[in-house]
DNA sequence: AGAGTCACG
DNA sequence: GACGTACGTGACTCTG
């Protein structure tokens, strides 16, 4: 049937609607595999409902869904920052594209989109088509860009209102008709599209300035004769871009299309077809209503178990069948196989575990259960039982750089996710190599938002727990001590086996988790606090802290030097040399030797030497505070100016700490090789070590903290009037807490009783006890009873909270930060002398989880914050950021780091207590701070 | 490898 | 009524 006067044309916005149906469903996955099927879903009832109408008086006789093409349009060329200003699509959505063109297959309806054009040229051109052949055009979509094809027998029909829109309609919407949409556009332009159009001029004055001169370009020629100044000037000024912009929102109705009219014809589905399709996707009640319209048996959806469930191995493990990828063309295979998936598993094996110093050996890929490879690139082959063989290169690999640039543009490609374990490791290890890995997705951190406090994360932890496989361990490779070798000795035979099975097991492990988020609630601490992190991490780690290695050098020699004299002195007054380190003999001199009061403690049976019980026996003996002094000389040697000079790399001369995501169980970050979060200051001599940390020649540190964090939390979310209103007006909160217990005036307060308050309150934070808070004030036990009883009783909202808190971990088995994060208190069901671990971790976790949650929405955001300005964040202290700033932009950065701090809990929650930030700066960080 | 000690928030 | 306690980390040293 060819097309003309009786023909009635359905153009589907295919695009348009895939997002619409996306964020207008809940999260739907495939149960089997936990594959996203949201938009699939709802693309299918749309498509259904097409059908259905098939039969009506209005009934379509041709039908093309249309779709954008991937990747640049003409626009593009035409202006560089065409839609510049759109987020990529979601990670669930982005593998649901493919599948929603096979949905409208399955229908056996037209599938069509063209390189280099958008969906709405394809539908202009169409529309224009079906209009001169006489026949009525139906656009189903409503999107306003569409609406400059209204008038002579097309219309738009708003899939979502079930409205149509017509030439009045248009009118309506933009005060000018069809043929007038792109003058209006091109003027007022568009955010969403990032269409610039004329500065301050909206739809309104557009329509009024067009109804007035005729069109757009009478309208710029005699721009001179506008009477508003502003609009005149706007006008004149931009005419180039606005000239742009029309050309961007003007459709192409002249494309050429490779198929006729005729060829959209609307036929039937196939049966087959489409049930198979259906049912491959899983989606059961859609089949049932489909097979029961055309009189068909629905086909048996087999009921797949659901992966979170146990046991879910389809597929058991078999390292035999994992590929060893030799060449080129075999690597070519796999980027395919990855792009058909949208998605894959990837792992690097390196020389060793710092990311900022080893070479990388192999890459692992997966993108199926059971369905993995690995790419060795820098094996050296094996030199036998001959001592003397030079190394070369193992056979059978591809060689490395070639490799990166074939894999670059998958792993960069922002439609194919990227999985890993602890992918921060691996996107580092890229990062060298050239390659910008993202979008990511990583399977530890995905079970640290799913299962924190439970348990730790790691691979071998997951695999067996969750997928009940052992992994084969590393070691079997490499061996132990000092015999180990490093990767690139490993015959490519094994790597193969090892390397792949990662992966494999990472991808497993994503397919579980994934659809778990969702189940559990915990999808937007993942997408909000843990994911994003990533790459913020990743950059901070790279970018390293200067570290002043003479300082440090000077450090360590005034320390062994007084250490020496502290030794002599001790081993004279002790009465025999003995190892000053060793506790154990310590502890023999002090109560066997010198027979001072003190017994002996723990399992082991021996004399406890603690600080504080040298503390104590400072006052009997000489020996004891010489002892203190030459500890913590020790400490500060051995593990800050001895080790710091060892973690400075050579390559860039800065010392890169690493920060372990999913470390700590309340979502705080954990800082190590080297622990840059433990630097001492406290002390004035260890202090001093701040004094090397020192910014580069023309910048200076600038460190920003939060005051009173978790105290301001817990006095948000136990509700506390009193500490809210005396945050609000920002009066001393020890000093009020004090005054309010001991009834002394805020004027004149004794310093000895606001640091009990302080006490106190750092206590509560804590899990109070009395035990506890005695031996910290060193009072006695009845005293801090005392204390907390009167505590509890001017703030009644304390106690109730830490009873809640408890009940609510008891019946549930985790509490929870004010952001959703879950933390897992496994404890509390402990009975005896241990419930009170488990209780306190429980009254502690919301609070300092929340803290740590609201620095890292501070951190994620900071990027583009301080995009453009002359500032890097360097590190992360719990409540403290650390950054490098060019001297003159100090005020600048502060002003929008303070920002975005104090506001980072804004929007997901509001806090009642204002947070607040203070700042300093200095050469090195002892100023700074 | 585990315990003891001590650095930080 | 006794238990045996502040919360969360990481690094270093000694010891068996």
């Amino acid at each position: 049937m060819s097309f003309g006067e009786g023909c009635h044309l359905h153009l589907i916005d295919g695009s348009a609607f895939i997002f619409r149906a996306y964020h207008a469903l809940p999260p739907l996955t495939r149960k089997s595999d936990g594959l996203p099927i949201g938009a699939v879903s709802g693309f299918c009832n749309m498509l259904m409902k097409v059908v259905e109408e098939s039969a009506g008086h209005d009934a379509p006789t041709h039908v093309a869904v249309v779709f954008d093409h991937k990747g640049k349009t003409f626009r593009d060329d035409i202006y560089d920052k065409y839609k510049a200003n759109r987020p990529p699509a979601p990670e669930d959505l982005r593998p649901q594209f493919p599948l929603t063109r096979d949905a409208t297959r399955a229908f056996n309806l037209a599938c069509i989109e063209v390189e280099g054009f958008e969906a709405d040229d394809i539908i202009a051109t169409l529309a224009r088509q079906g209009r001169e052949a006489g026949g009525r055009v139906s656009i189903i979509s409503s999107d306003k860009d569409l609406m400059q094809l209204i008038g002579g027998g097309v219309e738009m029909v708003d899939p979502m209102k079930n409205k149509r829109i017509d030439s009045e309609g248009v009118e309506e919407k933009f005060g000018v008709g069809p043929n007038r949409v792109v003058d209006v556009q091109a003027l007022a332009g568009d955010s969403v599209d990032n269409v610039p159009g004329a500065p301050g001029i909206g739809i309104k004055t557009a329509a009024l300035l067009i109804n007035e001169y005729g069109d757009l370009e009478s309208l710029l020629e005699r721009a001179e004769e506008i009477k508003q100044p502003k609009r005149r000037q706007s006008l004149i000024e931009n005419a180039d871009l606005i000239r742009i912009s029309k050309r961007l929102v003007e459709l192409d109705q002249n494309m050429d299309l490779d198929f006729t009219l005729e060829s959209l014809e609307m036929k039937a589905p196939v049966a087959d077809d489409l049930l198979g399709f259906l049912a491959d996707m899983e989606l059961r009640t859609l089949s049932t209503r489909i097979a029961n319209k055309l009189g068909l048996e629905a086909p048996a959806i087999p009921d797949a178990p659901a992966v979170s469930s146990a046991a879910p191995e389809t597929k058991g493990f078999d390292p035999d069948t994992y590929e060893w990828v030799k060449d080129a063309a075999g690597l070519q295979t796999w980027i395919d196989k990855i792009y058909a998936r949208g998605w894959v598993a990837v792992d690097t094996e390196t020389t060793g575990l710092n990311e900022m110093l080893v070479d990388l050996v192999g890459i692992s890929l997966c993108v199926e259960a059971g369905e993995a490879c690995y790419i060795p690139l820098a094996h050296i082959a094996d030199g036998g039982d001959d001592l003397f063989a030079t190394e070369a290169v193992a056979e059978d690999q591809i060689n490395l750089e070639d490799a990166l640039t074939m894999l670059r543009p998958m792993l960069e490609d922002p439609a194919i996710v990227k999985i890993g374990q602890n992918m921060k490791y691996d996107a580092k290890i890229f990062a060298r190599y050239g390659a910008r890995v993202a979008p990511i997705d990583d399977t530890m951190l995905l079970s640290y938002a799913l299962h924190g406090g439970l348990h730790n994360h790691g691979m071998d932890t997951l695999s067996e727990r969750y997928l009940d496989h052992k992994p084969i361990p590393i070691k079997s490779l490499l061996g132990t001590g000092k015999s180990a070798i490093t990767f690139d000795k490993v015959p490519v035979a094994d790597a193969v086996k090892y390397a792949a099975e990662d992966a494999d097991i990472t991808l497993r492990l994503w397919q579980m988790f994934k659809p778990q988020l969702h189940e559990k609630q915990v999808t937007k601490v993942y997408e909000k606090l843990e994911r994003p992190l990533v790459p913020v991490l990743a950059e901070m780690e790279m970018h390293g802290i200067e570290v002043d290695r003479d300082a440090l050098s000077r450090m360590s020699n005034t320390f062994a030097q007084k250490m020496a004299g502290l030794e002599a002195e001790i081993h004279e007054k002790a009465g025999r040399p003995f190892n000053v380190g060793s506790p154990k003999q310590l502890g023999e001199i002090l109560f066997d030797d010198l027979e001072l009061p003190g017994g002996k403690k723990g399992k082991t049976g021996a004399y406890s030497t603690g600080a504080d019980i040298l503390e104590d026996l400072a006052t009997e003996h000489e020996m004891p505070a010489l002892v203190l002094d030459w500890r913590q000389l020790s400490k500060l040697k051995s593990t800050y100016t001895d080790a710091l000079q060892d973690h400075i790399n050579p390559d860039t001369g800065r010392v890169h700490t690493s920060y372990s995501i999913a470390g700590a169980s309340t979502g705080r970050l954990a800082s190590t090789d080297p622990n840059l979060q433990n630097i001492p200051v406290r002390s004035e001599e260890g202090r001093r070590i701040r004094e090397a940390f020192i910014a580069p020649e023309g910048k200076v540190l600038v460190s920003l903290d939060y005051s009173q964090i978790e105290l301001r939390i817990l006095a948000d979310i136990a509700g506390i009037d009193a500490l809210k209103d005396a945050f609000r007006q920002g009066h001393d909160i020890h000093a009020m807490t004090a005054s309010e217990m001991f009834d002394v005036p805020l004027e004149g307060m004794d310093p000895m009783i606001r640091r009990q308050a302080k006490a106190i309150n750092f206590g509560v934070i804590y899990g109070i006890s009395g035990f506890g808070l005695a031996r910290n004030l060193r009072i006695p036990r009845k005293e801090a009873q005392g204390f907390i009883d009167r505590y509890f009783e001017r703030f009644p909202g304390i106690h109730t909270y830490m009873d809640q808190t408890v009940e609510f971990a008891k019946e549930h088995g985790y509490v929870q930060t004010l952001f959703g994060r879950k933390i897992h208190t496994p404890g509390i069901a402990e009975k005896g002398p241990r419930a009170g671990f488990g209780k306190r971790a429980a009254i502690n976790a919301p609070i300092q989880g929340t803290a740590a949650d609201v620095i890292r929405r501070a951190m994620i955001r900071m990027p583009d914050a301080i995009q453009g300005l002359p500032a890097k964040m360097l590190l992360q202290v719990h409540d403290e950021l650390i950054f490098e700033v060019d001297q003159n932009a100090v005020d600048d950065v502060v002003g929008v780091v303070r920002h975005i701090m104090e506001n980072a809990a804004d929007p997901a929650v509001k806090l009642s207590v204002p947070l607040v930030v203070d700042a300093g700066q200095g050469a090195n960080w002892a100023e700074a701070h």
